[in-house]
DNA sequence: TGACTCCAAGTGTGATCACACATATCACCC
DNA sequence: GGGTGATATGTGTGATCACACTTGGAGTCA
């Protein structure tokens, strides 16, 4: 009586997958979203609720959730005619923006350090190669996504959420412009260098170094990016 | 025929005041934000669209738009049936939000130093007495309000639109809880002190000591919060 | 030719209705 | 009496319609 096919519905492991339930809202959210950080959109690009929900093939009210939390994380400002619209990046707050990430993301690295096991170095050393292929092959996409995934899994072991999800709309506010760096061949060559001083720093357990490191991963970042815009500007 | 009654409009200083069209999610979320910072609500308190729509007289839409965009702020998670609710602090999260306003609120003071001039100082010397004022009085919401205008009068001046929004969110999350320590005689004291300390730094120009004076503000808020919450959980 | 008027398209905002889901209560049957 | 199923209530989610506002350009008149 007792074993019942039923009782298996019950085992931890033997029961069906957890139903993944996402909302339409929730979809849009995380597509938009994607393609920001990705550097999908142009900076400046409108997004008018009308529009998403056509190429969406939804109704305007999932779209206006979504684009709503997108503002609020600063990921979309408002433009002229009150129409959402991917934020351009000037200087200034390319500067606020990376002062915020050294503070933050130096934070955040300082929590995790001890946290981190020889997993996460695996893993890290792992992203590493991942980088390194996709410079190779000039997968810039591949190369964005495993660079995020690499910042991700340190400051993740910070088990700290609200500090992640300010650091990752720092990033969605960057996003739009990260793809136009990982173009430059000195700085993709400086990144994996740096990058590779994290993993060692990691290893060895050094936490000032790993701070160090970040920082000057964020530094070169705002450096390269900051010559580019005044380039763009004269 | 150019001096018409009309070429008065275009003046900067001649026309009307820009007319602040506020839209019913925009009040909604306002004053949902002002009682969650002052601690109106209960932690754990749930806020359900109906009843808040209820409440406010208005329909569900700028309810949902304006408690959705407090989720993305923080200052409300979900509970139980996905209906949001006022957060709850814990210990940890406590520390981690703390550690965040240090190195935020740090970062800002340390840039809005150079912007700071007297005007803005006899502001906060003012604001300061509005706080004392206020503490012999017994009156809790207006010590809070200016607590917050001492604090955000500084930040702002730090010009870093991103910056203070972050900030203004980590304050929001811990609203709910500063009700209970400015109930504190001791806590009351201290922080008048710690506030003088942070007008004579921006007075002499010392940067180093306005830094040390903001993060002990912090660091005693912090600590105070955590004593209370260890208490509570016995 | 120039300035002005008017209209159409596009935008966000808000109300209302309908639906799926979760929970609690209570009658019901074994 | 205790488990079982139906129902009522409250919840978020989404679609559809209506409205106010902005903007652009075509059309019109001086």
């Amino acid at each position: 009586m007792a074993n019942r096919a039923v009782a298996d519905w019950s085992s931890d492991s033997g029961g069906l997958e957890p139903i993944a339930r996402a909302t339409l809202q929730e979809q849009v959210y995380q597509q938009l979203r994607n393609r920001i950080m990705t550097g999908f959109f142009q900076p400046g690009q409108p997004l008018s609720t009308r529009s998403v929900a056509e190429a969406a093939g939804v109704s305007v009210m999932p779209v206006r959730d979504a684009l709503r939390r997108l503002e609020v994380e600063n990921a979309l400002v408002v433009g002229n005619n009150r129409t959402l619209q991917v934020p351009i990046l000037d200087v200034d707050t390319l500067q606020e923006i990376s002062a915020m990430r050294i503070a933050l993301e130096g934070l955040a690295v300082e929590r995790a350090m001890p946290a981190i096991n020889t997993d996460d170095v695996a893993v890290l050393r792992n992203l590493c190669g991942v980088m390194n292929d996709s410079i190779l092959s000039g997968d810039i996409d591949k190369y964005l996504e495993a660079n995020w995934a690499f910042h991700n899994r340190i400051y993740e072991r910070s088990s700290s959420e609200i500090m992640l999800s300010v650091i990752e709309s720092l990033w969605l506010r960057m996003g739009p412009y990260f793809r136009l760096t990982a173009k430059d061949k000195n700085h993709l060559d400086n990144a994996m260098k740096i990058h590779h001083d994290i993993v060692e720093a990691m290893r060895t357990g050094d936490c000032a170094a790993a701070r160090s490191a970040v920082v000057a991963d964020i530094e070169a970042a705002a450096g390269d990016l900051s010559q580019w815009l005044a380039q763009q500007a004269s």
